[in-house]
DNA sequence: AAGTAAGTCAACCGCCACGAT
DNA sequence: GATCGTGGCGGTTGACTTACT
C-alpha cells in the first residue's frame, strides 16, 4: 500500500532556508498561530512540505530559543539525562529549555562524545572503556574515580537541576560567553513584531515567571536584541548587509 | 596562497505513535 | 479493529567553515 508522501515531491524546495522564506513563515506563525503544519505552506506561499517548515520554526525560528554553546552545566546535565533516557533527544531536550533536540543531538555527536571518549567513558554505556560491567549504566554512582565520574555523581546529587538546569549556571549569562549566542536572525521580524507565545512553547501557565527562573529572555528582552540587531545595518529586503 | 582534512550544524529522510474516522 | 493523516523523533547527510600542511 504504502503511505503517501507528506507532501508531493514536485516543486518542493529543498536545502537551506532564506531570509525571505524566514520571513514568510514567521509572519505567518505570527498572524495565525501554529496550526495544521501540512497546510502552512501552501497558505503561508511557500514552496516547502510542511514538515521542513515545522522543523525550521522548531529548530531554528521559534523565539525561545538560547543560541550559542552549551554551557558546562547544561552539558553535564546532557550527559547525566543521556544516561538515564538514552538517545531520546527529545525528552533530553525538554529538560533544557531553549535547546532543541536537534541542538543536543549534534552537540552529542561533536562535542560530548568526544570528551567522554578522551575520559575514557564509553559514550553509550556511559561505563569506563576499559572495564565494562561495573555498576548498572543507569546508576552512574558510587566510583569517584575520575573527573566526569565524579561529575555525573555531583548532577545526579543535585535533581534540583533536572528541575530548572540554568539555576546554577548564573543563569543570566548562560552561556558564559553569551554575546556570541546568535540571537535569532532578526530581518526576520518586523519591528514591532511581537510573536504570540503559542502554548505549545509556554512551559508553565506564567511564562514571565518561568523564564525568569531558568534564564530564558522575556519578550521584551528578546525584541530589545531584535531591535539593536536590525540597528546592526541588516536592511535590505531580507539579504543580509554583511559588512 | 592553495589544497586538503577535519569539524560543525542545518536540513532531510524514513519510521513510528497517535488521534480521527 | 483497520485504515488514514499528521506530527514528532532519531539517524544521517552534505554544505559550509575552520584548521592544518
Amino acid at each position: 500500500m504504502g503511505r503517501q508522501p507528506c507532501c508531493d515531491k514536485l516543486g518542493v524546495k529543498k536545502g537551506p532556508w532564506t531570509a525571505a522564506e524566514d520571513k514568510k513563515l514567521i509572519s505567518f506563525i505570527l498572524n495565525n498561530g501554529q496550526c495544521c503544519w501540512r497546510a502552512v505552506p501552501k497558505l503561508a506561499g511557500l514552496s516547502r512540505c510542511g514538515k521542513s517548515c515545522r522543523l525550521r520554526w522548531t529548530n531554528y525560528l521559534r523565539p525561545d530559543l538560547k543560541r550559542g554553546l552549551l554551557t558546562e552545566s547544561e552539558e553535564q546535565l546532557v550527559i547525566d539525562l543521556h544516561a538515564r533516557l538514552g538517545n531520546r533527544w527529545s525528552k533530553i531536550a525538554a529538560k533544557l529549555p531553549g535547546r532543541t533536540d536537534n541542538e543536543i543531538k549534534n552537540h552529542w555527536n561533536t562535542h560530548i562524545k568526544k570528551k567522554l571518549l578522551k575520559m575514557g567513558i564509553d559514550p553509550v554505556t556511559h561505563e569506563p572503556l576499559n572495564k565494562s560491567c561495573s555498576s548498572s549504566p543507569s546508576a552512574p554512582v558510587e566510583t569517584k574515580t575520575d573527573d566526569s565520574r565524579s561529575q555525573l555523581i555531583q548532577v545526579n546529587e543535585r535533581p534540583d537541576m533536572l528541575q530548572s538546569p540554568s539555576e546554577n549556571n548564573s543563569s543570566s549569562n548562560i552561556n558564559g560567553d553569551d554575546q556570541d549566542s546568535l540571537p535569532l536572525p532578526s530581518y526576520i521580524w518586523e519591528e514591532g513584531d511581537k510573536p504570540l507565545i503559542d502554548e505549545s512553547w509556554s512551559f508553565t501557565s506564567n511564562q514571565e515567571d518561568f523564564n525568569s527562573v531558568i534564564g530564558l529572555p522575556t519578550w521584551e528582552e528578546n525584541c530589545e536584541w531584535l531591535l539593536d540587531y536590525q540597528d546592526f545595518s541588516i536592511t535590505d529586503d531580507f539579504g543580509l548587509n554583511s559588512s
